[in-house]
DNA sequence: TTTTATTTTCTATAGTTGTAGAGAATAAGC
DNA sequence: GCTTATTCTCTACAACTATAGAAAATAAAA
């Protein structure tokens, strides 16, 4: 009797034997592991074996919570953009327009090795996603919502002043959301932590050409 | 005695028995059949067996022209920049400035079926560089090239006055490099030919950006 | 036709993988 | 200490993989 969820667990009250592990809990654990594996050895390297032993358990030991090792992945790739969509909200909170925009990039972009190893997990991900509809699905959405994030923030910041391209406001979207995944691969496929391509040079370069502005002093 | 070369068989003249299949040739044939098999099946698909048989030969029969399967794989991954390259060479040939710059970016989009194919190839290629780096350096050395020739098309179009945005060209080569990577990415999640993100109106505006000219008429 | 170098098929092998499931270990409540 | 539901370990297995290499097939030259 696998997968209770944690609610189930504390609703059920003073039960014969109470439940020892935390299943919800338990699956982050494991979706961690596999982070780790896939930043460490690869997407090729992520075995269950690899995976259970990064988590300290044997070979059989994700069943319960996994009972695939399809679910496994798609639940770690879907938690990546959880974590950079929870990033993302606290990094913007507050803030509208220009500001918001550039501090979603900036909480995007893979400016430290935390986010270059969340790059390093997308990538697989997106690999998988071409031949695999279901996965497709998540990044289609992902991406819908940050289109329609950054389009609002166009609109906000022009609204301000701080954007006046005439280019419309989809268009633009498009373009920086674009840029946003190419500096994944970027990151991703970089030797060391050497040969920066000056990713904010490159952010605020764009946010410049929006303004439509004069050469700043 | 395998892997003979073109030259080498010519060259050898009246032998006493001729060579009857050209290796190089038939490499590209191997080729050409692992891109249908990635394109179709995803790289996961692309086992020996698979690749054999799709270019109409039984199992063993790849052997003798790539002695392995990461050999077939990395001459199959560069010949995709090659065949880009050359593509690219022909459109912006006799071409400068801003129409050599949108020539080269209509040419790397994914504007049509075969080239959507190619960043269905070109995804999973990134993905192995990720923990190869001999394939890194296959890609490094290719964006290397691309961010040499925008930079130079940046400031022929600067001279001719097509170009005045205040922004120096290269974070803008590095910009647009990123918008052409991530393009792919899009490209090759799409479900069908539907929803097309209208990538050549962003080149348009991005284009339009670096003028950073009046609204056009 | 016979010879001969080349090309291809076919079978075999060693290794790895995801998954299944029996059994041992564990820890809470009596 | 004993019971019991849960959790984990361990072994097993069937499928699939890249690769090796012997043998058959092929086609040009003599």
């Amino acid at each position: 009797m696998a997968h209770k969820s944690l609610s189930e667990n504390i609703s059920r009250g003073v039960a014969a034997v109470p439940k020892i592990v935390d299943h919800d809990e338990r699956r982050l654990e494991l979706v961690d592991a596999t982070w780790r594996i896939i930043a460490r050895l690869g997407i090729e390297g992520a075995t269950m074996r690899e995976i259970a032993l990064e988590a300290g358990f044997a070979n059989g030991a994700l069943k319960p919570y996994f009972p695939t090792k399809d679910t496994l992945l798609e639940f770690a790739f879907g938690h990546v953009f959880n974590r950079t969509n929870q990033r993302v909200a606290k990094v913007t909170e507050g803030k509208t327009g220009l500001p918001a925009l550039r501090a979603f990039c900036l909480e995007v972009l893979p400016l430290d090795e935390e986010r270059v190893n969340e790059a390093r997990i997308v990538i697989p991900f997106w690999q998988k996603a071409i031949n695999d509809p279901q996965k497709a699905e998540i990044h289609r959405q992902s991406m819908e919502e940050w289109l329609a994030s950054i389009r609002q923030y166009l609109a906000e910041a022009r609204k301000a002043g701080d954007v006046s391209a005439a280019v419309d406001d989809a268009t633009l979207a498009g373009q920086l959301l674009n840029m946003l995944l190419g500096a994944q691969i970027g990151a991703a496929l970089a030797a060391g932590p050497d040969a920066d391509p000056g990713l904010a040079d490159q952010l605020e370069g764009y946010l410049t050409l929006l303004a439509r502005g004069e050469p700043q002093p």
